[in-house]
DNA sequence: CATAAAAGATACTACTTGGTATGTTTTACG
DNA sequence: CGTAAAACATACCAAGTAGTATCTTTTATG
């Protein structure tokens, strides 16, 4: 990685966590860039603007991020029911640069910037439809191998768990990781009434 | 209602309205103030400044609103898990005031304020606690009457509704109101598996 | 009506924000 | 090495922000 490279993903990568933590509209450039190498020079001769930064982030930070641990797991799955809780499982309680209090960066972002900025809109559709399209394949394979129902409805499924997700981070702001396990705990049942 | 009564509350109506579509901090005095009668000088009369004004929308615009729609309905129910279903149903689908592409009023300010502001986590707890509060007492009804199955953890079941809701109104608005469709077509056999 | 307090209006300030203008340094390459 | 472009640094600005100081009007009450 040359030294632009690097200054470029060093400024993402702290706009990545600064936004996580406070959002992206109350996060401002001089946030990123302070306590840092990077000065505002920089900073612009990099990003266009903002907005542009911002949707950098989304594409080579988030989107990447998201692909590892959504998509790729649930691809090469023997037992589609079980791998579907393991992914929430492990999303829930094992990743380790979440925090409870500050909830999914992605769910953040879409909640504050869907409404207000439709390139955002896009490229964080892009986001969850790519994690849905796996849940979706996961529960076809379910279903051609017999575990799961034949009248499952896939795609409603898939939004019934990304969203169910959204939610209990949501919540999770409020209440703390009790509700993660309650989440997990009907979730299971859910997906058992699926076989 | 006095005249004074009626600015504050005015106030706090027009406060609701702008902070629902475009987010709180984003939210300026002076957008709130803005083809209004009001002036800055009356704001600063009937809140100490723009935190309190927030708190007190919560407390005497949402909090009642949620208390008509969702616990109300609940607490004088025959059917329990029907009661939970249309309860859902009607807030998504027949609320007139909620947008698909703004989502709901109080899912957006958890989202944004619980992680910056303890008074909003406090306040905003205290709503979705009693959200939650009439849902429990819902199932437990239905355990009595034994339209429920005994071994149904009623808190779980709450925890579990109100986060995908709130992952719902999320997820509408990147895909609109299709998976809104597809969530209440779930939530209905998650329902029925409790019974 | 008188008057004190409540309610509201106006003008201002200190500070933050995204962005720009203009400079300097570093790097690639013939 | 020389030089042009890439990469970065510094100083600044116009617009917007929450909040204040100070004034005027309205309202309730004896």
């Amino acid at each position: 990685m040359t030294k632009a490279e690097n200054t470029r993903s060093g400024i993402l990568r702290r706009a990545f966590s600064l936004i996580y933590q406070k959002g992206y509209q109350a996060t401002s450039i001089d946030d990123i860039l302070v306590d840092s190498p990077v000065t505002k020079g920089a900073f612009f001769y990099h990003f266009k603007n903002k907005e542009e930064m911002g949707l950098a982030m989304i594409q080579e930070i988030m989107y990447p991020g998201m692909y590892d641990v959504l998509v790729t797991p649930l691809n090469n799955s023997t037992n589609p029911v079980e791998e579907l809780y393991l992914m929430m499982h492990n999303l829930l309680l094992k990743s380790p640069f979440f925090q409870v209090k500050y909830g999914c960066p992605a769910v953040n972002l879409i909640e504050e910037m869907a409404p207000l900025n439709e390139a955002f809109k896009q490229a964080l559709s892009k986001l969850i439809l790519q994690w849905q399209k796996a849940i979706i394949t996961n529960v076809n394979n379910g279903k051609n191998t017999g575990s799961i129902k034949p009248d499952v409805n896939a795609e409603q499924v898939a939004c019934f768990i990304t969203a169910g997700y959204g939610g209990v981070r949501n919540i999770g702001k409020l209440l703390g990781t009790a509700c993660y396990h309650s989440y997990l705990h009907e979730l299971k049942k859910y997906l058992n009434q699926l076989q």
